[in-house]
RNA sequence: GGCCCCAUCGUCUAGUGGUUAGGACAUCGGCCUCUCACGCCGGUAACCGGGGUUCAAGUCCCCGUGGGGUCGCCA
């Protein structure tokens, strides 16, 4: 691209607080937080709240939360501050009025005293006149010298515009060029002074310094009109980049519909923040064959080069593949990092304070099974609570003929020296050879005793995690239980 | 409908004029094996259509077609 970026760019994020943090919204933010990381730029956080009936303090808790536990963090901000702030719309409304008034005293801009009614009506005239028409404000309040005692709109004078078309270098699309015939006289600031998106944003990324807006695709159309405004301001536009788009399954636009698309949903699922933002990264985005990244690597390997321009379809399947991938991998998610995700799934499990140290050793036997964080907690519980049989696999395998293999399994580990996987198994095999027993005639009826399932990681390898006292224990419950004496 | 954008397996993608069109997920076989997994091996599967340009086009151009975005005192 001939457009090329600054060295220490300024980007920003600017969700709107209406809800949860969507998938979407994450994707963007990343992709600048990538940018800032790599390039030594900053990231900026700006609360869009300037639509009063849908924004909640709540929702601005729920996407700091959500950014934190991705990891997102922000150089500037709400909590952080900084050297542009305030970071909330609401809170620079006077900044908005400054520059409205420059904006009608140069001419570019004016008061208009339509009201809502008059222009649903003349809305409404039109579509019956001529429905395949599309209605603009006809620039009835442009040219008004009076000044009426009444609420007013401020407007953009699209008259004021000399140029026929805007023409701007996209990093990602390339040159695009959008005739200006297709703007009108769009309102700036509304009746209460608050602003409309297209005035905030550029107002905000004007004071704040951001020199690349790189933000979804749905706001290319956007662009134009934002860049009138810049250079009515006289100000040089920064760079824009707009980014594909993440469809559904079915092609649509991303909605609730299609299943989970907040992040705190993935969190509940039991994904790892990691995984979330490699599956969100590698969408619209890739580096030749490599499908599964390290944040660091992220931070990297991104660029605009290999940023894609087409639109995609989410794919859960692959998401939870991504997730999988990070779970068994402990260059993805070390022991600690593992564990301390597990936490919370173990305590709703009701283990909220388990040994540290046994947690991490049974953590290297369900890496390759547990698929999700909650599937991990479930399978790993049995560790550290009793064991609960599990009817069929009691009734199936501990028969009165597995006691003398299980109490020779008894015996063989009593008698080891260490009790570490290896040394267990060399043991194990040693006296399966003596007696001319197979492993399989006696792993399943241990496996029950040391869990109470049909279903669990490796006999050698949960024995070294519970160490021979418990494993002991578990297996001579097992024996009792084969010979009838307890139930 | 206007404007803007996009177009390689079902999905995410590699490919920057010359490839048996590669990888990943999913799917289907098989192997390994103490259960379940992991892992490994292999199969099915794609350049939207039509015109150009060129010795040569998935790659460049044009036109269709299809898909998406957007047309508010929402963001």
């Amino acid at each position: 691209m001939a457009n090329n970026p600054a060295a220490s760019p300024r980007v920003r994020f600017a969700p709107s607080p209406t809800g949860y943090l969507h998938i979407g919204g994450v994707r963007t933010a990343l992709f600048n937080w990538l940018w800032a990381r790599k390039m030594g730029g900053s990231f900026v956080l700006r609360i869009e709240d300037t639509d009063q009936e849908r924004s909640t303090p709540e929702s601005v808790k729920v996407i700091l939360d959500s950014l934190r536990w991705l990891g997102l963090d922000w150089d500037e901000g709400p909590e952080v501050g900084g050297a542009h702030g305030p970071y909330f719309q609401m809170q620079r409304l006077s900044l908005y009025e400054k520059y409205a008034q420059e904006l009608i005293d140069k001419g570019k801009a004016y008061r208009c005293y339509c009201t809502k009614e008059e222009l649903a009506a003349a809305r409404e005239s039109l579509r019956k006149d001529n429905p395949k028409a599309q209605f603009r404000y006809p620039g009835t309040c442009r040219h008004r010298k009076d000044r009426p005692d009444a609420p007013y709109v401020v407007r953009f004078n699209m008259e004021a515009v000399q140029r026929e078309a805007v023409t701007y270098r996209d990093l990602v699309f390339g040159e695009i060029t959008t005739p200006n015939r297709e703007q009108q006289d769009f309102v700036l600031l509304r009746s209460d002074g608050v602003p409309l998106y297209n005035f905030g944003v550029v107002i905000d990324d004007l004071t704040m310094g951001i020199d690349l807006v790189m933000r979804g695709r749905d706001h290319m159309v956007n662009t134009p009109p934002q860049i009138l405004l810049y250079e009515a301001l006289g100000v040089k536009p920064p760079t824009f980049a707009h980014l594909p788009m993440m469809l559904s399954p079915k092609g649509e636009k991303l909605s609730k519909r299609h299943g989970a698309v907040s992040v705190s949903e993935y969190e509940k699922m039991g994904y790892t923040p990691g995984a979330v933002l490699n599956y969100l990264a590698r969408f619209g985005w890739s580096c030749g064959d490599q499908e599964i990244f390290s944040l660091e690597e992220l931070v990297d390997k991104f660029s605009f080069e290999s940023l894609n321009r087409s639109d995609g379809r989410f794919d859960a399947k692959k998401f939870a593949d991504v997730a999988f991938e990070h779970l068994k991998e402990p260059r993805l998610t070390s022991d600690a990092d593992y564990s301390r995700h597990l936490h919370p799934f173990m305590a709703a499990r009701g283990l909220g304070s388990v040994d540290e140290a046994m947690l991490r050793k049974a953590i290297g036997t369900v890496r390759a099974r547990g698929r999700t964080l909650a599937d991990a907690a479930e399978r790993i519980e049995f560790y550290f609570r009793p064991v609960v049989f599990d009817d069929k696999a009691k009734e199936k395998f501990l028969t009165p003929d597995v006691v003398e293999p299980l109490q020779a399994m008894i015996a063989c580990l009593s008698s080891l020296d260490s009790f570490d996987e290896g040394e267990i198994e060399q043991a194990i095999q040693q006296l399966l050879a003596s007696r001319g027993w197979e492993m399989k005639e006696i792993a399943q009826p241990a496996r029950v005793s040391l869990t109470g399932q049909k279903v669990s990681p490796g006999v050698f390898e949960m024995l070294a995690v519970l160490g021979r006292e418990e494993s002991i224990r578990r297996l001579r419950q097992g024996v009792q239980i084969a010979r009838g004496t307890a139930s």
